[in-house]
Formats: structure tokens, sequence, C-alpha cells
DNA sequence: GCCGGTACTTGACAATGCAAGGTACACGGC
DNA sequence: GCCGTGTACCTTGCATTGTCAAGTACCGGC
């Protein structure tokens, strides 16, 4: 079936300014482009109304700067990019998101054991 | 550098109780344990004050139960398996777990492209 | 008896995603 | 001229969950 059913709130903290940063490496962007780029990427459960924060709080922080762009097909887009600190911190994620993928790795690749038989000492 | 760095509280978000399950699929055991295991797995900066009431929620949700063993190095042990419903609530994180790697993989794999050329339409 | 390692518990706190609603612009149909 | 739809952004209230810090208590050895 289409279903993701990958709506687990919680395993996507984190994880989405990791997302927000490294598609503005690839590329300046605004939030509602933003938001259907991370739906292309399987990502559809995650809202506008957590994207808009989270670039908020990116800009805050100096690792995005914004600049106001018209638009032909309605109001102004808000146009992100990457501040150089903006690279660190996108670094600094990447590395914090590997190194946890490789240490949950070893244990979610390996078979579950389905319904051990009774095994009391 | 010893150090990992990883610690990005909101990365380990919902993470946890995945590794907790998994464990405990790998066998029977308690919090104080289960703690060092997840040190042993690299994640070093996991504190027991996540994991104890981690272990709560999943056994007030009715993934795990608990069995009190008494020990001869020091107090009571309180020893968690999985319940069958567990096995299901691990196979569906283990699964959100897979499709977010899979969706921001394809992104975090890429070369960040350092500093790019002023490229302004 | 007291101390260090074992083992579990708890409360104040902060960060973050979600749901739901609101504002506003551009354009085409009527 | 008005309205609906698509575009685009913002905000508030809420629940969840990890961190930090402190506390309780059991055990064996000195």
């Amino acid at each position: 079936m289409a279903e993701n059913g990958a709506h687990d709130s919680q395993l996507l903290k984190g994880v989405l300014s990791l997302a927000l940063l490294r598609l503005l490496a690839e590329r300046e962007s605004y939030g509602y482009e933003l938001v259907t780029r991370l739906h292309d990427l399987g990502l559809a459960d995650v809202q506008d109304g957590s994207v808009y924060p989270a670039l908020g709080r990116l800009e805050r922080d100096g690792h995005i700067t914004a600049r106001l762009v018209a638009s032909s097909t309605g109001p102004a887009r808000k146009y992100y990019r990457l501040s150089p600190g903006g690279y660190a911190e996108l670094a600094r994620t990447a590395q914090a998101w590997n190194s946890l993928v490789r240490a949950i790795e070893p244990i979610v690749s390996k078979p579950i054991p389905t319904r051990p038989e009774e095994a009391v000492p």
C-alpha cells in the first residue's frame, strides 16, 4: 500500500532541522517549497506548521538567512539559504545523525525473534 | 577524539523506545543493565533518567511486562520482557525508523556542497 | 558502622512536532 | 466587481519526551 505509516511524531524530532539544512545546502528555497520537497522525499506527514517554526529557529540561531522575493503566482516568498555557520551546523548534525544510525543499525537490522520459547533460567 | 559528539537530544527522541524494545526482544533485561547496553552500543549520552521513564511508558502502554528479581549484588532488579503487543509495536516502530532512514539517506549521503559559488538567477 | 557500587524513582525544565486556525496575495470564472 | 482556489506564511495551545539533578535504598567489604 502507498501508505508510508511512518508517522511516529517523535522519530522526526531533530531530523527535521537536519533535512531542512541539507535541502537548503542543495539550493536556496522557501518554506512552501520545502514542505513539498519533504513530501517528495517520503516525509508525507510533515506539516507546514512544523516547517515554518523550524525555519524560524534556524534563522534565529544564525544557521540560515532569509530574503523576500516577490512572486507572480501568489504572495511573496521567503527564500532561505545557509549561512557559513549553517554549513558547520549541518556538518555537525549530519554526523550526529550518522552516529545514531550506525548505533541503532546493528540491533534493528537483526531479525526480530518473534515469540521466543520459554527460556527462563 | 573519543568524544562521540552525538548528544543531539532531539535526535534521540522516539529512538530510545525502539532501542529498548529491540534490546528486550533480544533477551529479558532490567533498567540498569539496559543503560549499560545502550552505552556499549555507542549511545553514551543516554541517561538513566531517560531510560527508566521510557520503560515506565512502555509498561504503561502494555508493550512490556515486569517482574522483580532479587539480586545478591544490590537491590532487586526489575526485569522487563516484551509482551505480544510489544512485538507488534517493535515491528511497527522499526518499520517507521527504516522508512525515516531511507527517506533521509539520499540527502545526507550526498556530499555537502561547502560554500557554493554565487549562483543567483 | 560506614562507603562505594548497584538499582530504581521522581520533579522541574526545555525543546520540538502536531493540530487547527488565521492572514493575505494572485488569478480566473461568473 | 466578487468569489473561490491555489499559493504562501504565521501563530497559539497541546502533548510527548529527554535532560538534569537529586533522592531512596539495598548490598558486601573494610
